[in-house]
RNA sequence: GCGCUCAUAGCUCAACGGAUAGAGCACUUGACUACGGAUCAAGAGGUUGCAGGUUCGAAUCCUGCUGAGCGCACCA
């Protein structure tokens, strides 16, 4: 079925046109068309373009109204306003037949981006051997929302979880392991392992010589080595999968290609980038260097391929990824989520890239930063003892907290109800409370407000789309798929229609911007509006058949809208609490 | 020193160059014989860090200043 324009897609057309009658000197004039506090619409843009034909902008709007009076039938009402202003009115019999529109499509009327190829999307990034800790959860729960907000606009997306998986820590790793035989069975024990075994590296010289040897047999697949790291690097997979699988993200083993799967292409890239002479050998090691990027005292900073040890540094694996990416994935756009910090290290590695020929012009490369989490005293966010905080841990209190609330309001509930409740709810509050805020902003994790139940938060998203399901399962089956247009809406009743008819607009916005909190931002509107709508406008008492069958059509919609965008961001929208 | 990001209500955050800067939390006051009160209705709370500039119009764009965070040669 093919997509359903909005309202605003119409109307703005239907200006266009009145507007290229009205004012022949001005046709390609941008109305600007915005939602308005005073109309359903307002159009700013004849403002700008009297100043700019040097007309009256209120004669100006006027005549725009009298061609627009025969263009556009989904509007009942317009009028200039204030300096020049013009504001509309949408029929409400155009609402209605809108939401039924909507209603009869698996897709709900929105249709695909336009220029849909392939995006290679990098998120998650966890190291091996590691705990998870609560910088990766943005990485992941952002990541995770573009994957799918950019699938349903029709995006071919292709997801990499890019592990930290090798490199000189495995050395001091499998080399301390072997000697002080600790076993390292668990990934909590591979982290302690981990802190142990650098002290030691950095205390003990002799040591560390050994652990560099160590790095140089795995890179030459001496066989109990590389065993060895393949038994860190399976204990570890193991573990992410079941955090992914708790935060119910996307994210599968065939995503995971860590930074060993570009080793050995390495040596080729740095002799590709050596040839061409887009690096350089500085100081004993393989360099690009930039205009303008300076170091404190004045020199210039290089992006180090290849360190004078010989030993590549990370920037040689992203090379080798873009690389593969563009080359054998087909890559139309590359996407990193990565923290904002990085932002330096990715403009040097898309400008090396594409000097050398890897990144073509007609591929965009794109860091996506975000801001750091931030502890309740504004400083990055630590436990009491100054550790860093384990995702697992956050996780567990964010479902533990959501479970006593449950159980509170649901005391007869059977416990694998509760506790997959609980999960459904303990989870989506987190990711929701994550990518609410603007991706790009610092923000201060406080768990209390997050799964506080009350106001902007996950749950009061699902709690309007739990009792809209209440109101259908009392329903008719058949009733509420046909609008009556011919019945006028109350003001609740416009409001929730006018927002229904948003939705493929900001969805369009969040894989434009790649800022999924204005997703966040339109189903809180939403749930909003639908509350309102819920207070002021029995449903199921409505005075008459055609009110109801309307009502009841506007939460059907609603429902779906609200189960579309929080499945999109990642989160479950059950149909009870 | 250079660069990047940022500064909005007591707190946490929104606001594609548009009219009266919006929410939530906390505070005050109302609404449960309920289509689920995990809600709703209302009140109070602001010189958008400061100073200029551009514009018919600036929280938004430009310049300067103040303040904060982050990054800047061999960790990733």
């Amino acid at each position: 079925m093919p997509a359903v324009p909005s309202l605003a897609a119409t109307v703005h057309a239907g200006l266009q046109q009145a507007i290229g009658a009205a004012l022949p000197d001005a046709p390609d004039c941008d109305p600007q068309l915005r939602r308005s506090d005073r109309a359903d619409f307002q159009v700013n843009g004849l403002l700008a373009a009297a100043k700019a034909l040097g007309a009256n902008p209120r004669e100006l709007a006027e005549r725009v109204c009298a061609e627009l009076s025969s263009r556009s039938a989904e509007l009942a009402g317009w009028e200039v306003s204030g300096p020049g202003f013009l504001n509309l009115t949408l029929a409400d019999s155009a609402l209605l037949a809108q939401a039924e529109a909507r209603l009869a499509d698996d897709r709900l009327g929105i249709g695909q981006l336009p220029g849909a190829g392939v995006t290679v999307l990098d998120y998650s990034q966890p190291n091996i051997a590691k705990e998870m800790h609560v910088g990766h959860l943005r990485s992941t729960v952002i990541g995770d929302a573009l994957a799918r907000i950019l699938s349903f606009g029709g995006e071919r997306v292709v997801r990499r979880n890019h592990l930290g998986d090798w490199g000189t820590q495995f050395g001091m790793l499998i080399e301390y392991r072997d000697e002080f035989g600790a076993d390292g069975a668990d990934v909590a024990s591979l982290d302690a392992l981990y802190k142990t075994s650098r002290r030691h590296f950095e205390a003990d010289p002799e040591f560390a010589e050994r652990a560099r040897r160590r790095v140089v047999a795995l890179q030459a697949g001496d066989p109990p080595t590389v065993a060895a790291w393949q038994q860190i690097v399976d204990e570890s997979k193991r573990y992410f999968e079941a955090v992914y699988q708790r935060l119910d993200v996307l994210l599968e083993d065939a995503d995971a290609v860590g930074e060993s799967h570009y080793n050995p292409m390495l040596a080729d890239v740095c002799a590709e980038l050596e040839a061409s002479g887009v690096a350089v050998r500085s100081q004993g090691a393989l360099c690009v260097f930039f205009d303008g990027i300076l170091n404190p005292d004045g020199d210039p900073v290089p992006l180090i391929v290849r360190k004078k040890d010989g030993g590549y540094g990370y920037a040689a694996s992203d090379l080798a990824a873009v690389r593969e990416r563009v080359a054998t994935l087909g890559a139309d756009r590359l996407l990193y989520v990565v923290d904002s910090r990085q932002a330096l290290h990715f403009r040097m590695v898309f400008e090396t890239a594409r000097r050398a020929g890897w990144l073509p012009p007609e591929v965009t490369a794109a860091h996506v930063p975000f801001g750091m989490v931030l502890g309740p005293d504004g400083r990055p966010f630590k436990t009491r003892a100054g550790g860093t905080v384990r995702l697992v841990d956050l996780l567990d209190e964010a479902v533990d907290r959501a479970a006593a609330v449950i159980a509170e309001k649901s005391p007869d509930l059977a416990p694998e109800q509760l506790a997959e409740r609980a999960a459904q709810v303990g989870i989506g509050a987190l990711k929701y409370a994550d990518l609410s805020n603007a991706r790009t902003r610092d923000y201060v994790f406080d768990l209390a407000r997050m799964v506080s139940l009350t106001g902007d938060t996950g749950v009061y998203l699902q709690y309007a789309h739990a009792r809209i399901h209440s109101i259908l399962r009392k329903a008719p089956a058949d009733a509420g798929y046909l609008a009556h247009p011919e019945v006028a809406l109350t003001p609740a009743e416009r409001s929730l229609a006018l927002l229904l008819d948003e939705c493929g607009a900001a969805l369009a916005a969040v894989a434009e911007s790649r800022e999924p909190h204005r997703l966040c931002t339109y189903l809180y509107q939403l749930a909003v509006s639908f509350s309102a709508f819920y207070e002021h406008a029995p449903v199921l008492k409505a005075p008459d058949a055609a009110t109801r069958e309307n009502r009841l059509l506007l939460c059907r919609l609603t429902a779906r809208t609200l189960a579309l965008g929080l499945g999109l961001l990642g989160m479950a929208a059950p149909e009870q609490l």
